[in-house]
RNA sequence: GGGCCGUUAGCUCAGGUGGUAGAGCAACUGGCUUUUAACCAGUGGGUCGCAGGUUCGAGUCCUGCACGGCUCACCA
């Protein structure tokens, strides 16, 4: 099986192109190339020194360009050829910037070479900095040299690469060909940064804990499974790493948190890989009322400094991360929703019955807690656009989570959602091992009844809460969620460099 | 997993009711020494996702399969 289909007419070309390139004496594939600059770096620099001028204007710029003497290097990504004389555009990944090839001011062998050059090959040039005719900032050239081969034709000059599936299959094709694929990237690196920055300025000490584990407990998901040889025991991909994060909390770190990937054997969506990187945080002596101020201050600061600004557009709706964001209970939520709705005349009735009770600290819903879940995720969730902050989940659903002092059927939790998506989950930990231990047995008493999705028993767990566990306020954020809101992208593999998908078929 | 939609040249896309497969970019040949979605003239390129079926005849109609997209269910 040859490596690239030998039939294709333009593979065939580009290697024979390749051939001749060598037989002009040039390296197929040379090792360095030393640059003065970037492309970016010139582009940049030289930026305002472009546009239509004068032509005596024109020339009192180019007198001062001329003098900067430039080496650089990128992938050929436009070219024209015009007789003796040609232009290409050369990028670095980031930028592109034109060079001007002109046969008299090249040796004969270069100017061979500039002939048999091929979209997509890695070249490098040396000469002096102009503005062109027509304005544009441009290398003169005077030395043109061979780096790397393009050996498969690029995607279109115009469109770009289109074609979904290829996009996320061939992502170096993507990026190469789509530079808004690219910026939604380097701005999920600067989230990152962000957030790292955040916490490492506030004394939080960033831990790593254990990716496989002989129990995956933390979160109710169904985990990956492997293998490890020498102890021949079975072990689990992390779900979460909320278990471990809290036994160092135990052992005295006060302030950790962890940026990595959680793996979940779930189904795949738009907003949902099976890996995902999730950023977990603990302080001890907090509350989750003081979280929803920390991620308030958090999240506006990352999406002020990645987006510039605190209002932006995901789907063509207006979000705005303006402080203080909405604070609303779930069953108040709820209600709200169903008295909204049209087609649903029960449960409305029940509703309007229960809307002022609600208010109620100690009310009971005659709601059951899985129906008031089930009831805000089909009617509320897609309408939280605005940051929203939802409160008093049903003690059922939160089995790590510290009850309220005067209502033990709901939890001190709550959940961030952003554009419709859960994008935070925090509540007061449940510390008290009596009470974990009992928690833990009524997860486990649900998997014997068939539920797969449950908090597994973690003894050594407890047995941690045993030395005694401070009072404790926890979070997790979804990063790709985040990264999703703030790059305005609809799916989640448009985040992820390389999402999961099913092996291409033969 | 269910429903709906898609798969045509290297890429981006057209191809009413069945009648020999099209364009632009890219490639090739020639021309052009400041062009820029360069331009001008010419040329080649297809198992129409795969496998069956209906038909004199299938890119087009039917069935199955593969891969993908949207959506519902589960989940963050």
């Amino acid at each position: 099986m040859p490596l690239f289909d030998e039939e294709n007419d333009q593979i065939i070309q580009r290697r024979k192109n390749l051939q001749a390139i060598t037989e002009l004496g040039f390296e197929a594939y040379p090792h360095k190339f030393d640059r003065t600059h970037t492309v970016s770096e010139i582009v940049h620099h030289y930026a305002d020194r472009g546009g239509q001028r004068p032509a005596e204007e024109l020339e009192k710029v180019n007198q001062e360009l001329n003098g900067i003497k430039v080496r650089l290097a990128g992938r050929i990504m436009t070219s024209r050829l015009m007789g003796k004389a040609g232009f290409i555009h050369l990028s670095d990944g980031a930028s592109r910037l034109q060079a001007y090839v002109r046969s008299n001011d090249v040796p004969v062998r270069e100017w061979q070479l500039f002939k048999l050059l091929d979209l997509g090959d890695i070249v490098g040039v040396e000469g002096w900095l102009f503005i062109t005719r027509t304005g544009e900032l441009s290398v003169h050239v005077r030395g043109l040299s061979f780096l790397a081969k393009a050996l498969l034709p690029m995607p279109e000059k115009y469109h770009g690469l289109q074609d979904v599936e290829s996009r996320h299959r061939q992502r170096y094709l993507d990026l190469i060909a789509n530079p808004s694929s690219r910026e939604v990237f380097v701005k999920r690196a600067a989230i990152i940064r962000e957030v790292r920055s955040f916490f490492d300025d506030r004394g939080y000490i960033e831990v790593e804990t254990p990716m496989l584990s002989p129990i995956a407990s933390g979160a109710a998901a169904r985990p990956f499974k492997t293998h490890h040889n020498a102890l021949d025991i079975d072990l689990f991909a992390r779900v979460a790493p909320e278990l471990y994060l809290k036994r160092l909390v135990v052992g005295g770190f006060e302030k950790v948190y962890e940026l990595n990937r959680n793996f979940r054997n779930e189904g795949l969506s738009a907003r949902h890989n099976p890996e995902f990187t999730m950023l977990e945080f603990y302080q001890a002596y907090s509350d989750y009322e003081q979280l929803m101020e920390l991620t308030e201050e958090l999240i506006t600061g990352v999406v002020e400094r990645v987006h510039g600004s605190l209002k932006l557009s995901y789907a063509g709706v207006s979000v705005d991360f303006t402080p203080p964001w909405k604070r609303v209970t779930m069953i108040k939520a709820v209600l709200d929703a169903l008295l909204d709705q049209d087609d649903s005349k029960d449960l409305k009735e029940r509703a309007l019955v229960e809307v002022l009770a609600a208010e109620d600290p100690q009310f009971v819903s005659s709601f059951s807690p899985k129906e008031i879940v089930d009831l805000f995720d089909h009617f509320v969730e897609p309408r939280l656009i605005d940051p929203t902050f939802i409160t008093g989940f049903p003690t059922e659903v939160s089995p790590l989570s510290k009850q309220s002092e005067t209502n033990p059927g709901i939890v001190h939790r709550f959940e961030l959602f952003i554009c419709g998506l859960e994008c935070a989950n925090a509540f007061c930990e449940l510390n008290d091992p009596a009470e974990q231990e009992r928690r833990f047995k009524e997860q486990m008493d649900q998997r014997g009844r068939g539920v797969e999705e449950v908090v597994v028993m973690d003894e050594d767990y407890v047995r941690a809460l045993g030395y005694g566990l401070p009072p404790t306020a926890g979070e997790g954020i979804g990063i790709d969620r985040l990264t999703m809101i703030i790059t305005g992208q609809a799916n989640i593999r448009d985040v992820i460099l390389f999402p999961h998908m099913r092996p291409e078929s033969k």
